[in-house]
DNA sequence: TCTGGGGTCCTCACCCTC
DNA sequence: TCTGGAGGGTGAGGACCC
């Protein structure tokens, strides 16, 4: 525990949500719930607007709808998110080494280890001016917590929502926490909550008072010790700038459950093939195949097995995955598909021997069907195009489209998976959730898009062969809505304006 | 229209070796 | 030779977080 309030943390304010405000001036003051858009979807983040309505995250998106039938409901912007989360991230290694990302809109800094403050008064003024800075740099709020321990600062960011800053005084911690609810203090969800109140206990207070002893017994050892800390308001861990990862996984929810085993098996070889594509862009390989399947009534398994040594190679993992399905019962339908690898490794030298083996022996074998681990290691020599080709038949549209887009859009389908283009990919057809697709062209709500007379914009929806447009950006006011046909031809998918500064102003 | 996606960490069971 | 722990590796599942 600090002798100061010198740890800061920033949680900016219902972010994806801001950002879309941010860029869509109709949208400022308005309900807005970013999440999936298909049946299955949930809601990522909602506006302070729509909370209102008691839209909140996690929620299914259809649920969403109905208590909030005016909100704007829009498909999250990966790439623009993790550009404005990029700006704020640089303004806060501007006060410290030390700085921890938590996701794209929440971090931890270390302002000791910055030489940027040493007790209450200066703290509280770095995060004044990081709450300024951010503003100017970005047009959004952030909120920040300051106090001698990660935990306290995060719980006092939590208290400063929306566009706050509280600091908490060391040595107040343990009275500042007692009247609050358990479900506040990190790793306390709804298990432990519920199993918590049972006993008794609802406040942090009443966690110090059962004593350590009790809440091991209650909640096992490791999770007993920890939470006796927290109630006591210590919390020794530092703020640490670089994490490992220590898994890379893909999944997909579809639509309509899935029943043929034939296409269940498609689907393990197409997620084996883009896990191995994350896993290759990490820099990593990875020990442990991990097969993950939910079926029809919401029950998940899982299942492993690990591997002689560390692989990339996406034949091994394909082949890892169709084992590990084929002791999975699928009988009644499956909802979701996972493939993850862990056990992470930097590349081994094995693997550049096999690499270096395969180049030899693949250099004549271009066909690649049915071909072994050689074989397709060699295929896939060059990175990305070899990893595409491996979907041919299946998804030989969507990797095209992939290809052929830049990088930050491929990025951002890709992520918010369940929006996909081609027709057997979740999320996507005809009445998915507010998408109309023809051909490689998907008109989600949220999207932006150029017209090549009105200038950009953003599809506000569309359906029976219309997709309506507002053109609009981040320095206009409010813009004009028009409607095309799907197909017009002057209507093309682009990249997101940025936020502040840049925009080219009056078009539309 | 119930319940996404990408993670981390922990616990427990089982097997194997020493 | 048999037996019982200890301890590590592995596999499965649950809870939690953003």
């Amino acid at each position: 525990m600090r002798a100061a309030p010198t740890i800061l943390h920033l949680d900016m304010d219902a972010f994806y949500a801001s950002v879309e405000q941010a860029s869509k001036p109709s949208l400022r003051g308005k309900a807005v719930i970013v999440g999936g858009l298909g049946p299955r979807g949930v809601v990522a983040t909602a506006s302070y607007e729509a909370r209102r309505f008691g839209v909140h995250s996690a929620m299914p998106m259809a649920q969403a709808r109905r208590l909030c039938p005016n909100g704007a409901c829009l498909i999250p912007r990966f790439s623009l998110y993790r550009e404005v989360s990029d700006t704020v991230m640089g303004l806060l290694r501007e006060l410290s080494p030390l700085v921890e990302p938590l996701s794209l809109d929440e971090a931890f800094v270390d302002l000791e280890a910055g030489g940027v403050a040493f007790d209450a008064p200066t703290a509280r003024a770095v995060g004044e001016r990081l709450r300024a800075d951010i503003a100017a740099a970005t047009g959004l709020s952030g909120s920040v917590g300051l106090a001698g321990s990660k935990m306290l600062a995060k719980v006092a960011s939590e208290e400063a929502k929306p566009a706050g800053l509280l600091l908490i005084e060391v040595g107040t911690e343990r009275a500042h926490l007692a009247p609050m609810s358990v479900r506040t203090l990190p790793g306390v969800g709804p298990a432990t909550g519920e199993h918590l109140r049972r006993a008794g206990i609802t406040t942090v207070g009443e966690l110090a008072e059962a004593g350590e002893d009790e809440l091991v017994r209650m909640v096992g050892r490791s999770h007993g010790v920890g939470l006796y800390r927290m109630a006591l308001g210590v919390d020794e861990r530092p703020v640490v700038a670089e994490r490992d990862a220590k898994s890379v996984s893909v999944e997909d929810t579809f639509d309509v459950d899935l029943h043929d085993r034939v296409r269940i098996r498609n689907e393990v070889q197409r997620l084996a093939d883009r896990c191995v594509e994350r896993l290759r862009a990490s820099g990593h390989s990875g020990r442990t195949i991990v097969l993950k399947v939910r079926r029809y009534d919401f029950s998940t398994l899982t299942r492993s097995e690990t591997l002689r040594g560390p692989t990339d190679d996406p034949a091994v993992v394909r082949e890892a995955a169709a084992r590990l399905l084929e002791a999975v019962d699928t009988t009644g339908g499956v909802r979701l598909l996972g493939v993850g690898v862990t056990g992470l490794a930097d590349y081994t030298q094995e693997d550049l021997f096999a690499f270096a083996d395969a180049m030899a022996a693949g250099a004549g074998a271009g066909d690649g069907d049915g071909a072994g681990v050689g074989a397709e290691a060699g295929s896939d020599g060059g990175a990305v195009e070899g990893v595409e080709a491996v979907g041919r038949q299946e998804s030989a549209g969507r990797g095209g489209e992939a290809a052929g887009r830049g990088d930050g859009a491929g990025a951002e389908q890709d992520e918010s998976s369940g929006q996909g283009p081609a027709p057997d990919r979740p999320g996507a057809g005809p009445g998915a959730g507010g998408l109309e697709a023809v051909g490689e062209r998907v008109w989600a709500a949220g999207r932006d898009v150029r017209h090549a007379e009105y200038g950009p914009g953003w599809v506000q929806g569309s359906g029976v062969g219309r997709v309506t447009v507002r053109f609009e950006q981040p320095g206009s006011g409010p813009g004009r809505v028009r409607t095309f046909l799907v197909d017009d031809p002057e209507l093309e998918p682009s990249d997101p304006m940025p936020l502040v500064g840049e925009q080219s102003l009056g078009v539309g």
